[in-house]
DNA sequence: TTCCCGCACGTCAACGATGTCAGTCGGAGT
DNA sequence: ACTCCGACTGACATCGTTGACGTGCGGGAA
């Protein structure tokens, strides 16, 4: 046997008594220092009136003995600023945002409230009962003292409001620009729908397919608001067959794409699933018999500015999506240190490009006229 | 301008008051529903002692207005059951786990701890003044009460110890194998060095090359003594020159490989870095101007079974790193519920394949022999 | 009828930290 | 010498919740 030592038994038993030790507390701390539970509250919170030397002292007793406040007791007495909740709409592998701008998004937060010795708490619970209260139940619980709905699916508007009314900084990500006085940093969703029609049907097509993404995805509708706007405009007829529902699903996307482009007369796609997959919408074209750029034409929505995900026979819409969160986040991180009370506003516009012909994907952001007011 | 109502002003002020609203509290519902605040903490806990109607009553209250527990004075009278809390040794973008397991892990973490409501609180803070101490900041102030230490970075033995005395519930994952009553989840990095060195002396190897990880990182060690222990037995001097720290940089990893094959009497080499780029060892063997499988012999280490990342030319040596993970964190959801008290002990075997030969990647899970106790 | 038991409540103190306020103690000003 | 002031410190109440314990009431047994 190669390592002794790592034994160790696995038993069961059944009168389990709460081994778990109360741990220290601020009167130990003084009764150690000879000092009052108010002095060494003074010194943790680096409040005037205590001496050089007794503070000193506590300061030296507490790194010694491992002293740490207890965060639901000092929660009862002032608001807590310390922690941001972060609440998802699904668990985050059937995330819809891009694996890659999950991580990216993590360290973002982590960069902004970590700094000062602040904690993340995500909610990813997908059980439970009632989802949309239970976007800010960490809020409600004064877990954490502020809040982040990353989630882009639907929260209703008695939520929102309620936690607009809380007076908790909080931020509502993809979502929510609709709503005059809540929080949010979103892309433009319908403009980029809006874009992307236009684009097509300026180059003559009238007969436009749009993959937008599944049922109570909230993004979707504002997506054919804009296309709708688009076809209104060119007094094109609109056809709901056109427009499918599709899951975030490589394979799902591939044969929705394959099913739209069996149809001869469609002769042109939004792809706008949210996914960075453009690979699965050619895979679709290619069952089907179609070469994109030639036999129609494509307009591919993209979250990054991501050369390798280009494609170079399709038109693209570039979401600044990471931009307006970033800058949402950085305002809410504002917001927790009382430097603002006003309800957050980021909506940056989309940009359509063309690999074929624009040398560069336009790099300045193009943000919304609240944020240029600034 | 396309979106009237959208507009909001960006504005600071000066005097900031503290908005945030106070909650509702036990007492204002039992208010509401004419009983006494014990009552109402006996529904909200599902105790006996109050009859059908009150209770109905005092539920339908509950979620009428909104009521939820403060979680803080809730954790001042009894232990803290509904969260556990993840440290990272690094912000979760410089981890050395790949993106793809710490996305795995986080979504095995939510399954496990988020179904009856839980939450999970990460901490990243690459801030921290004290790091070590700071592991375990969170169970310290009681913020949560359960902990997963996921970095493989050295925590001190005072500190595993302090936790373990805490008789809180954790568990250390990658790493603190070697201290007898700590829990931990994690493979066994010292065979891993043994079989890849013993398998490539068993071909006739004498000077063999070893990538370990950066300094600081607790799972080199054990690999050197692998490394070392199989030199012993074949009774080969130890070269101190052929086991270089290595990042999780791709580049860095590719160039020294190249540096250590350029010596021609180095006929072997060991890709333990604990990133999946077995890639970067061929980039780095091909600048050298050698050819794996035939100028040299490799041993690449790899965390997924995933036929993907396979190199044919070079024995693998898998360790089911997420394997043990997943162990460890069912049974650290056991001790929450109460279920056990003892310290976790999962380590895991790593096996020896070559894809050349072995049909299969070996499908059964190696365990300790701890395991295999039960 | 009396006693006792158990259910359905309520009362109260305590958890750990901090805001409020009331002291104490030098030293400077008159 | 006497006041006054400011720096330092502690006593106490309080936050929201729950454990321990007390009370009143109805019903069954003696």
């Amino acid at each position: 046997m190669p390592h002794p030592g790592k034994v160790s038994g696995y038993t069961m038993s059944s009168d389990i008594s709460d081994l778990r030790k109360p741990g220290l507390t601020i009167h130990d701390v003084a009764k150690m220092a000879g000092v009052s539970a108010k002095t060494v509250s003074r010194v943790v919170n680096d409040e005037a009136g205590v001496s050089h030397e007794k503070r000193a002292l506590i300061a030296r007793i507490i790194s010694e003995v491992g002293y740490y406040p207890h965060t639901g007791a000092r929660s009862m007495r002032k608001p807590c600023r310390d922690s941001v909740g972060v609440t998802f709409p699904a668990p985050v592998e059937q995330s819809p945002l891009s694996q890659q701008f999950l991580l990216w998004l993590f360290a973002e937060i982590y960069r902004l409230f970590c700094k000062d010795g602040g904690f993340v708490c995500f909610d990813l619970n997908p059980f439970a009962k009632n989802r949309d209260e239970d976007y800010a139940r960490g809020l409600w619980q004064q877990r954490y003292g502020a809040c982040i709905v990353a989630g882009p699916l639907a929260v209703n508007d008695t939520t929102a409001h309620r936690i607009q009314a809380s007076g908790h900084p909080y931020l509502a990500m993809g979502r929510l620009d609709s709503l005059p006085d809540i929080s949010c940093a979103t892309v433009d969703y319908e403009e980029a729908a809006y874009l992307s029609a236009k684009y097509l049907i300026d180059k003559g097509h009238k007969r436009i397919a749009m993959l937008r993404a599944f049922e109570g995805y909230q993004p979707g509708v504002e997506r054919l608001r804009g296309y709708l706007r688009a076809l209104e405009e060119a007094e094109i007829p609109f056809d709901e067959n056109l427009v499918r529902p599709v899951t975030f699903d490589a394979l799902h996307l591939a044969s929705v794409t394959h099913r739209l482009l069996l149809d001869p007369t469609v002769t042109a796609l939004i792809e706008c699933s949210g996914s960075e997959d453009a690979a699965s919408v050619r895979e679709g074209a290619r069952r089907a018999g179609r070469v994109p750029g030639q036999d129609f034409d494509v307009v591919v929505w993209t979250y990054t500015d991501n050369a390798a995900v280009l494609n170079e026979a399709a038109a693209h819409i570039w979401l600044p999506a990471r931009e307006a969160a970033a800058e949402g986040l950085e305002l809410l991180a504002d917001w927790v240190q009382e430097r603002r009370t006003d309800p957050i506003k980021v909506i940056y516009r989309p940009t359509l490009y063309h690999p074929s012909t624009d040398r560069e994907i336009p790099k300045p952001k193009p943000l919304f006229d609240v944020l240029l007011n600034r």
